[in-house]
DNA sequence: GCAAGAAGACTTTTT
DNA sequence: GTCTTCTTGC
């Protein structure tokens, strides 16, 4: 690229503003579907071209792999170069990489080991049984996220005041041995590496000063969704000197949960000198219906920053809204659309169901196989989560640190060689009293007989297990390594014998993971491998497997139907979307009901759910739905009462006709689906309470046909659901 | 040591 | 309703 104005090609002014500002500090509130990304990539050339930064001054951070993979790649498009070296990556990462070029003075063991969420819970689970806590009054979960919310506020347990209160103090002595056990095992959490860095930073002034001066130029996407910690690190980094461009969007904050602060946007905005707000508004990816009704959503929040998506787009097609009798109805009814639409040429992929809460999507997936729909679920588990998957790199991180614990007992005994509870539960005793590890404690207990018989033969098999394997895999490739040993640990005999699909997937799993390992030697990583094979490029893999858990959506075998949580839809697009359960208490979710704070995170939600449909947006919910094995009656959720009229429209029954919605509060509040049989006959709608002679009462869920010959179903408490006859049953509204 | 059965939970999950 | 976790019994 030769003249460096191409770089503003095709860009609208505010995007050109954004990316062409001289140095100094820039916040860019983009809006859904603005660009986002190409004004970071491009913001980033502009600086490098225009503005003479090396690319290794260049710092970019973003919060998931997917991002930052995306900016690369993107950049080195743009740019027709090779970036390998560039440090562009997650929050985690680059504190990882610190940390790992300066474990010494970050005070680490140079093989120190990064733990997920998962293993970290393992952890704080056994430290309750350890010290014979009450699990009922200390979750296990809650101590967790208490350790975790800890560190991302950027305490460590002496600096929480208990205030004399017992819990939290019992809480702060749980944080403090958790710590402890992990200091021991050379174990980093993911809050962990962003604290230690931070700190790494803030006591060595000399390399706090070498990165201050290496970076020209810091980079952060999501800036809505950085918490206290991020925050205080980006600070220290950059000293407030080194110029910054935050990209973010408050109305699409929707982590609060977690830790994140979306005050932090405005706190950039005031706390960092001569900071530039650009915001951008223009949206090219949906139709202005969509967006009339995503701004005016998001206008009941207080408190914004303040930004109006607009576009040169058409009006559209209004947005549907759909009230199903029950979520049987809801699902049916999205899958026969669906139909309709591919029918009419829409590609599968084109379209996505987006829902609140996980536990919707078993009707719907039943309704799509039942019709015969090919889908795919986004979330769930991913590769490097997965049982198996663990407990193969729980063996691997026991080559490089036999006194990493919690891998330790995650396989003494799988696959089962007869080292059962009672004597796990002695070397923990052991290695506790002694204040050793398990490994050490086992070869304790070996040497002083404290194990013996049967337990003893079976703990020394296990032990010769680990060093005959480290001893074998010496000086081999990474994948060669992996390949032995989840052989000769028996894993995969292990799995093979599972019955059932189950242990042939695991199986099949198993043997990717040799895959990945190959791939990641060969540098397809995301994280560039340093040079060097064997235990360093294991430390490193183990690394990448814990840092980047792998893709979260599914392989991707034919033309699918996406579905996804709202949440994990944050950032996608689709030609067509459906929003199912559109509900008080569902969406937005009673848990976050109740304070003001919370409910506008779910209102952002539902705005991010609004924004990601390019043409056709519905919104379905339904009046009856079986929630947790008992069904409740449903109200219309308040969002839809706070989109504007004229972009909705009302879908009738069967999804064939529709008429303009007219007068309030028709949608969904008291829809008169009237099934009246006219003359004698009682007016009736779903969902009403009606009694029987025989039967008694019940709730009338379904309807179907005319005047005497009309039948309703309607679910009698204690006898089940019946059809009735208008004509004959002689029903009676209540 | 394992399998079956009971009991309880059950919002969202970037790393 | 269904998933996970814990207990109990063989």
């Amino acid at each position: 690229m030769d003249d460096v104005t191409a770089i503003l090609d095709h860009m609208n002014p505010a995007q050109r503003e954004a990316v062409s500002a001289p140095q100094g500090n820039m916040l860019v509130l983009a809006g859904a579907g603005s660009g986002k990304t190409r004004v970071l990539v491009h913001r980033i050339a502009w600086l490098m071209q225009a503005e003479g930064l090396s690319p290794y001054a260049v710092l970019g951070v973003t919060f998931t792999n997917k991002a930052a993979r995306e900016m690369r790649t993107r950049l080195e498009a743009l740019l027709g170069i090779s970036l390998r070296n560039v440090w562009v990556g997650t929050f985690h990462s680059i504190a990882h990489r610190l940390l790992r070029t300066h474990w010494q003075d970050a005070r680490l063991p140079q093989h120190f080991q990064i733990i997920d969420s998962d293993d970290q819970l393992r952890l704080v689970k056994r430290l309750l049984k350890d010290h014979r806590i009450d699990d009922e009054r200390f979750p296990p979960r809650q101590v967790q996220s208490f350790i975790s919310g800890c560190k991302e506020e950027g305490l460590r347990p002496h600096q929480v005041d208990a205030h004399g209160d017992a819990y939290l103090a019992q809480m702060v002595e749980l944080y403090e041995r958790y710590q402890l056990t992990c200091e021991r095992g050379g174990l980093v959490d993911f809050g962990e590496l962003l604290l230690r860095s931070l700190e790494l930073l803030r006591d060595n002034p000399a390399l706090l000063a070498h990165y201050q001066e290496r970076f020209g130029h810091v980079l952060v996407d999501e800036f809505q969704d950085t918490n206290t910690l991020q925050y205080a690190w980006l600070k220290l980094l950059t000293g407030m000197k080194t110029p910054m461009t935050v990209v973010g969007d408050d109305d699409q904050s929707i982590y609060g949960w977690r830790g994140a602060r979306i005050e932090n946007i405005r706190r950039f905005e005031q706390e960092f000198p001569a900071t530039r707000t650009v915001r951008l508004e223009q949206n090219y990816r949906s139709t202005s219906a969509i967006l009339d009704a995503a701004n005016a959503l998001i206008r009941h929040n207080a408190g914004r920053m303040g930004k109006e998506l607009w576009t040169e787009g058409a009006r559209g097609e209004p947005i549907s809204v759909y009230s199903g009798f029950n979520d049987l109805d809801e699902a049916r009814f999205i899958v026969d659309t669906i139909r309709e639409k591919v029918e009419e040429g829409i590609n599968r992929r084109e379209i996505a169901i987006l829902y609140r809460s996980n536990a919707q999507s078993r009707v719907l997936e039943e309704t799509l196989i039942r019709q015969g729909v090919p889908y795919r679920i986004y979330g769930g588990q991913r590769f490097y989560e997965r049982l198996e998957i663990k407990n193969a790199l729980a063996y691997l991180r026991l080559l490089l640190n036999r006194d990493d614990d919690a891998s330790l007992e995650r396989v003494i005994n799988v696959p089962a060689r007869g080292i059962g509870t009672r004597t796990v539960e002695v070397l923990r005793t052991r290695a506790r009293q002694t204040e050793v590890s398990l490994w050490q404690a086992l070869h304790d207990g070996l040497l002083d007989a404290s194990l013996k018989g049967r337990a003893a033969t079976a703990v020394r098999a296990f032990a010769d297990l680990i060093e005959r394997l480290d001893n074998d895999t010496a000086g081999l490739a990474l994948h060669e390594i992996i390949d032995h040993v989840i052989e000769t640990s028996g894993l995969i005999e292990h799995h093979r014998s599972e019955k059932g699909e189950k242990g042939q997937a695991r199986v099949e799993n198993l043997e990717e993971l040799v895959t990945a390992a190959k791939a990641f030697t060969q540098g397809e990583a995301f994280e560039p491998p340093e040079a060097g094979e064997g235990a360093v490029a294991l430390e490193g893999f183990l690394s990448e497997a814990a840092l980047n858990a792998g893709d979260h959506e599914a392989e991707e075998f034919e033309d699918c139907v996406q579905l996804m949580t709202l949440h994990s839809a944050k950032g996608l697009e689709f030609p067509v979307v459906f929003i199912a359960g559109v509900e008080e208490g569902l969406f937005p979710h009673k848990m976050s009901m109740e304070e003001p704070g919370r409910l506008e995170e779910e209102r952002r939600l539902c705005y991010v759910g609004l924004t990601r449909a390019m043409r056709k947006l519905y919104l379905t919910h339904a009046e009856l739905r079986r929630l947790h094995g008992k069904e409740t009656f449903q109200r219309a959720s308040r969002f839809l009462r706070e989109l504007p009229e004229e972009t909705l429209e009302e879908v009738r029954l069967r999804g064939q006709i529709s008429r303009p919605v007219t007068a309030r509060p028709a949608v969904g509040l008291s829809r008169q689906t009237s099934v009246d049989g006219g003359g004698e006959l009682p007016s009736l709608s779903l969902g009403q309470r009606v009694s029987h002679p025989v039967f008694g009462e019940g709730v009338i869920l379904n309807a179907e046909g005319e005047g005497e010959r009309a039948r309703v179903q309607v679910s009698f408490e204690g006898e089940g659901d019946k059809w009735l006859v208008l004509g004959f049953a002689k029903l009676k509204p209540l």
